[in-house]
DNA sequence: ACTGATTGTTGGAACGTTCCAACTCGATGC
DNA sequence: GCATCGAGTTGGAACGTTCCAACAATCAGT
């Protein structure tokens, strides 16, 4: 139960700590048999180095710090993979602690990184406020994935929710349709940017007249109460886009149950492309974010500040991609205008 | 970007380094004034402890390590979940690193956590080969969890998926049936237990000529294949229990292809308890484990381990629970015996 | 044979903290 | 007035590593 230490395995090897040390760090200034002594000993004796001792005199921990806030969310999965990625064969490694999206928790969760003396943080989708996130970069380079954070020291990567709003609506005019309503995701993360882009792709096609957004949240109830409040109206829309694959399940349940078909009598989009969008059940149109990239980027930021300071920070802002699935077609004939 | 240490607070309080160390433990032994002084100018430097330094001294990192293999499986998330409920209050912190279900990168995370000098390690589903946990056992208190491993040294919580299996056939008996298949999930993790717990069962009920196993595996793929070889026989089942929820919908997929109604026709029980599974539109009986339990447990006998030295290993296995859903009902009246 | 370079090896200092024995100082007891 | 006590404070050693200047041994060139 107790480590053996680099003086354990000189003992061992009847050579000098500094001796073993070169071993260790792969020097090629060792002859032969002094390597195989070394190594030999090390094995025998189970010797790992330890980080804290080579932390405090190197002034570096060779470690990235990951806080992300909710595990549950499958898109930090393939962040956290990207970041993985960029992370391997750099000598760095990542570390992830989570927050389970309560601010104080966060806030013990970054702290803990800190402590630990990480080169570098990457924050996904922090919820506690912009000023731990620049409290750190005060100290280490800091970037925020998924959530821009105005700050002079924080670099952030999110994903254009604006223009993946245009691309919806621009697929559903192409489709033909013209009455496309919104159900936003309320204040949630994105669902603003989302929201104006819809607008602004309907005038761009002179549909203004036909924009209608009613409230809705990331939710499947919030979707499914979205979509009740659009069929009590007269006139029903023929595509609605909803505020990202969770909320859409709902809509589609509603339409279920009122006997309405998904895509011949309205068309269905989400946002996100979750594992529930390409189920083939479901097959349902909807946004991709380029997770990985966000991921690679990130650390790739990170990885960059630690090498020379740079002042002015990052703002790197991905394209999303629609990604067409069967809950769209065609407005059925006689809803065309 | 440098870091003020106990001797910059030091010198600004103008006490020396040993009291700045009382004051940021928390020690009564310190009069008022001389806090306050500490504190204030704890403050002003922006001072925060380095945990290496900490750990090299006190021979205790008070971090437990959690080595997930796929971040991907929303399981791990409430595993994790449980592990911080119990880790929080303790004085102990968790960490994370993944590997991604590659053997090599599990390996590479799981050395990172060693070489942190983690207190405890809890390795979560692990892909890679027994000898990794036991050589790690060796020097630190270690679980593993989701998976039974069978070491001296090493403890581990699992859920009982034989019993599973038993819940399930139990449950779809006394709803009329007996025509219940099993589409199974070939060499998976879990999917064996399963198996022998439907036999079993079916035993148990006198329905030893009804069993009928089919190989399939944990996906939607290998679901909707099995579906289509037992459609393919002379008599249908009226019920399959699928090995898990994502092979269960594959099966669905085919009965509707089919124009089967489920519960209707044949009745289909997945297995994990998932999102998917919960959605509404699907609404899917399956079988739940304790996933949050799972972590709390596995946190508590880290914790447990690192207080006294104990030798036996400790097996803990967790009841699953039946979800009952709307795809599972009565047989139809002219499929009843 | 002597100088200089090259290769391999070494001990000591440093990193930032905790722990411990030891110190000061005012109060207390006789 | 002196020993004793306790509260508050202190400096030094230790933890396991890396880095550096310095050393020993071998070799090449003159």
């Amino acid at each position: 139960m107790k480590h053996p230490t680099i003086l354990d395995v000189a003992n061992e090897a009847g050579v000098s700590k500094s001796l073993v040390s070169l071993v260790m760090r792969g020097s090629d200034r060792v002859s032969p048999s002094s390597r195989k002594a070394v190594v030999e000993a090390a094995k025998k004796l189970g010797y790992r180095p330890n980080a804290a001792a080579r932390t405090m005199v190197r002034q570096r921990s060779y470690v990235i710090g990951v806080m992300v806030s909710d595990l549950h969310n499958p898109f930090f999965a393939d962040v956290i993979d990207g970041i993985d990625t960029a992370v391997t064969d750099t000598g760095y490694r990542a570390i992830l602690t989570t927050g389970n999206r309560l601010p104080e928790r966060e806030r013990l969760a970054v702290a803990t990184l800190l402590e630990m003396r990480v080169d570098g943080l990457i924050l996904a989708s922090p919820v506690f406020g912009r000023e731990v996130a620049i409290e750190a970069s005060q100290t280490v380079p800091t970037v925020v994935v998924g959530k821009a954070i105005r700050a002079p020291a924080v670099d952030s990567v999110t994903t254009d929710d604006r223009r993946g709003g245009e691309m919806v609506v621009n697929h559903l005019v192409e489709l033909g349709h013209r009455r496309i309503a919104h159900i936003d995701g309320g204040s949630g993360a994105g669902a603003r940017p989302r929201r104006t882009g819809y607008a602004h792709a309907m005038r761009g096609h002179g549909l203004e007249s036909e924009i209608r957004t009613v409230r809705g949240s990331f939710t499947e109830e919030g979707g499914a109460a979205g979509m009740r409040g659009l069929l009590a109206d007269a006139t029903r829309p023929t595509a609605v886009f909803v505020a990202n694959d969770l909320a859409a399940i709902g809509v589609v349940e509603v339409l279920d149950a009122e006997g309405l078909d998904v895509p011949g009598d309205v068309s269905v989009v989400g946002y996100d492309n979750t594992a529930l969008a390409a189920s083939r059940r479901l097959g349902l149109t909807t946004v991709d974010q380029p997770r990985h990239d966000m991921g690679r980027v990130a650390a790739g930021l990170i990885l960059e500040k630690i090498g020379q300071d740079r002042e002015t920070p990052r703002r790197v802002v991905l394209p999303p991609k629609l990604i067409a699935r069967e809950s769209t077609g065609p407005p059925s004939d006689s809803e065309q205008s």
